[in-house]
RNA sequence: GGAGGGGUGGCUGAGCGGCCGAAAGCACUGGUCUUGAAAACCAGAGAAGGGCGACCUUCCCAGGGUUCGAAUCCCUGCCCCUCCGCCA
């Protein structure tokens, strides 16, 4: 009724993270998950929005109830062929009124869904605690480390002849790459294979999604209003952004809506560009093209009834694994503690592929379980037949996975030490049956 | 880019400034009937928020305005559809 909120925003209401009941009625419980995350929540802080929202919402409804209520009688006596003018003067100031103490309701819930907003997924009691990557938890590894009889060179020497980094940063500046002949084949083929396995034996429907997204879509998937400085906005007369991956455009999908029981779960796979400002990473990875502002990624998403998402989660990562068995690169999973977990997740299990050139693993996809954070922020539900009433879907996904970094372990793992690369049988009927290519490494 | 027409509940789709949270149909839930199901008939049922509760408030694309009172009238924005032009 009164401030502007832009049409892009989602419903108000709808605009929580944590369920806010919750909040209010396990304020202390909820702070003390957060904490285990390195969050602090600023208890009287929330109590004292929570007071004038409180007064504020009592106010204005009681107004509104005798504006309504004197309203109707006016209709009425109008209706009947009474004066209705001593009852019209009765009213008085009540508008004025109602006015301002309206604008006090929105503006204090204007603050409260910033600052709820601004609350990350609390962790799931299974994730170990700890505050850095240091404290991540090894589930299982997979694959034998190759062993190499001469000094395994990293990707950029092998790939040296087909990869441009120079022309790269000549056009677009740095963290940007340029691929050539069979190296942008090899990629291709990457892509092809992880999205035909998906869609072949995981029962994944692919889509195709926009690259720029609306605010609100990333505030759906919780990168906003957060992490602004991680994204490339795009300048002009609206507010998008570069998508960070492929998560924000396909979970969005279901933005608003509720879907049929019958219908879940939904699994999609799509393969997309992802763009990363990296902000605060300007030291971190420069050699090669580990970390870069623009890649490739096959991205699965599932949204499931509530009580499926953990199973769903192991089944996602399972899926995502499954990519690297049968490329033959050796890998492990690993729990992300507390502190290292993202925004909006409860849970999330790395793999991370082993890299010859850097001799250690190094993180190749990101599988979490976000329960109902997500949906609740893009009002995500389904018509659960057990009540009859709408509820809140959860939502899972992971990289299936990061084209560019499979790229990378492929070159560092299959080198033969002559400039020779082997191409893993999986992978060969998307390269036209070649099984090595043979690159001038430097 | 030019000209028109629209945005209403899970979906389709009516709607007069007060009797409209909103007809009707579909889908849904319960009941009758049936060995069971379907069909038919009867009944129920929108969503969000607040309150221990009786109950109250909000929501007809979004924002603003007129009015005692707005789904309905006015302004702005967004989106969709049709036609013309342009274009991959």
């Amino acid at each position: 009724m009164f401030g502007g909120r832009p049409w892009w925003l989602p419903p108000r209401g709808g605009a929580a993270m944590i369920d806010p009941q919750t909040l209010r009625r396990d304020l202390q419980g909820v702070a003390d998950r957060l904490r285990r995350r390195g969050f602090d929540l600023d208890i009287a802080g929330f109590e004292r929005l929570e007071a004038r929202r409180r007064s504020a919402q009592d106010e204005t409804e009681r107004l509104r109830h005798e504006r309504r209520t004197s309203s109707k009688r006016i209709g009425a006596a109008k209706a009947a062929g009474e004066d209705i003018e001593p009852l019209v003067r009765a009213v008085g100031d009540l508008g004025d009124r109602l006015t301002v103490v309206a604008r006090e309701f929105d503006a204090v819930r204007e603050q409260l869904d910033e600052f709820v907003l601004a609350i990350p997924n609390p962790p799931h009691d299974t994730v170990p605690a700890g505050t850095d990557e240091t404290d991540n938890v090894e589930l299982r590894s997979w694959g034998e480390i190759m062993e190499f009889n001469f000094e395994p060179r990293d990707h950029v020497q092998l790939a040296a002849e087909y990869l441009d980094l120079e022309s790269a940063a000549k056009v677009a500046g740095s963290r940007f790459s340029v691929l050539r002949g069979p190296l942008a084949r090899l990629h291709r083929a990457l892509t092809q294979f992880m999205i035909d396995v998906h869609t072949g034996e995981h029962g994944y429907e692919e889509v195709y999604v926009p690259y720029l997204v609306h605010r609100s879509a990333l505030e759906g998937t919780g990168q906003l209003p957060k992490f602004e400085a991680d994204l490339f906005a795009v300048d002009g007369e609206r507010d998008r952004f570069l998508i960070p991956t492929a998560e924000v455009p396909v979970t969005n999908l279901m933005r608003d809506r509720i879907l049929d029981a019958d219908d879940l779960p939904l699994r999609f796979v799509a393969h997309t560009p992802c763009f990363r400002s990296e902000a605060g990473n300007y030291g971190k990875d420069t050699h090669g093209i580990f970390r870069q502002h623009q890649f490739e990624k096959v991205e699965l998403v599932q949204i499931v009834r509530p009580e499926a998402s953990w199973e769903a989660l192991d089944e996602l990562t399972a899926h995502a694994e499954t990519i690297l068995r049968r490329l033959e690169l050796p890998y492990r999973a690993v729990v992300l503690c507390a502190g290292d977990l993202g925004f909006a997740a409860a849970k999330t299990i790395d793999l991370e592929v082993w890299l010859p050139g850097e001799r250690r693993y190094r993180e190749i996809s990101s599988c979490s379980n976000f329960l109902d954070f997500q949906a609740r922020r893009m009002l995500a539900r389904f018509r659960n037949p057990d009540t009859g009433r709408p509820d809140f879907v959860h939502t899972i996904n992971g990289s299936g996975l990061a084209v560019g970094r499979t790229l990378i372990a492929l070159l560092e793992n299959f080198q033969d030490g002559d400039g020779v690369i082997h191409i893993p049988d999986a992978l060969r009927s998307y390269m036209g049956g070649v099984d090595r290519l043979a690159f001038q490494a430097t």
